[in-house]
DNA sequence: TGTACATCAGTGAACGCGCGTTCACTGATGTAC
DNA sequence: TGTACATCAGTGAACGCGCGTTCACTGATGTAC
């Protein structure tokens, strides 16, 4: 039952592909090899043969679903001005579950607190996801010649992340809805009001590291 | 070894607070029965005598978080001006983690997307504990005349609980900082440019249930 | 108030299930000559 | 190019550990008379 070259490296792909729908919908800890490789049309006993452990595919998954998260919102802003380029990225964000496809749902929003508590190889990836994320913000801000764009973006990124999780634990669609809406206007708010005025407490800092 | 009424009464209350700090410390999935009873003083055996299973100390363990988290803010602001009270809220809720104290760990922030798996016992207490900190957050900023009091209120709780979320994965305790002091900037702008002018494209909710 | 019995908080051990991991095996692929 | 052998992706079953839950037991508390 060897299989090629090629098709080792297909199935592969699609084991990451798979464990990070399910991962992001149903949780870490919640969900089993078994249900991953079921998933992906394969028994469980083969996992093996392709990764170490389990955490290994967490780690990989992390990176692929910030990956295909990057991957749509730099396609999605291409060639826009930096405004509307931001009004596409905070769309996207924010409505991530909208769109059922789980190959959009952002991981620090959907398993924030279970990340928190994987090994380093995990939280290795989750830290360089957020830096893009913010990176790819910071771009627009720093276009728009926002005065401390690093500082604004990493702004945007805490309320979006909270507002997408949050929106998550909503009984209804309403107050989901509501979460949702009043974030986009606090980016709004933000960009009108850019926050020159308001360094006066403590020294900043750049949030690039 | 039969113990009196009140004593049984103080030992639950006991396996409650500790429940809570482990869980908001080391997560949900990550804490046995056994390391509860054990850090509070008692064997795995005696669990049963007083809840039914582990989510519904789960949901009693959150509930409680909830309880003390808000019984520290609403002391702490007792008697304060709205805008004064304002700051303090966003200020102790930021620096929850450097009291090293885990009593003043927020559940939303730090057992997010765990919440979400868990059942409606559960989400029930995770509802009503947010909606509880958004009603807070709300009464100050009604006294502030904000128009749209309850949705600006709704918004920064979403900052609040994002950065915090995202500074617990931060590498480094320089973008920890950043984070905090990137959030406390958003709420001064969000009061600062109060968001008459920004209702445009829909027509808004209130985030009251 | 005192006595006899029922109750039940807490103990320590065991059960049983799920899940990550391992393993012997198969047969197609890759490679050496 | 063809042949013989080594490799290894995938299977299906089993292992073993951890953890939620159960249970027999103890002895102090609560209660009935």
């Amino acid at each position: 039952m060897r299989k090629s070259r090629t098709e080792t490296a297909e199935t592969r792909k699609r084991i990451v592909a798979t464990a990070s729908r399910v991962f992001l919908t149903k949780g870490l800890a919640a969900t089993g090899i078994a249900d991953i490789m079921v998933a992906a049309g394969l028994t469980q006993g083969g996992f093996y043969r392709h990764f170490g452990s389990k955490e290994q595919l967490v780690a990989e998954a992390n990176g692929a679903a910030f990956g295909q998260l990057m991957e749509m919102f730099e396609s999605a802003v291409a060639g826009k001005a930096p405004r509307e380029a931001l009004d596409t990225i905070v769309s996207l964000y924010l409505h991530q579950l909208q769109g059922k496809d789980p190959a959009h749902l952002c991981p620090l929003a959907n398993l924030g607190s279970e990340l928190r508590h994987s090994d380093e190889q995990v939280k290795a990836t989750t830290v360089d996801g957020y830096e893009r994320l913010v990176r790819l913000v910071a771009q627009q801000t720093q276009q728009l010649g926002i005065p401390g764009h690093a500082d604004v973006a990493n702004a945007i990124v805490s309320t979006l992340v909270g507002a997408v999780m949050l929106s998550r634990l909503a009984p209804d669609r309403g107050a989901e809805e509501t979460i949702l809406l009043n974030a986009q206007n606090v980016v709004r708010v933000l960009l009108q009001c850019s926050p020159q005025a308001n360094v006066p407490t403590r020294k900043r800092r750049s949030s690039q590291a």
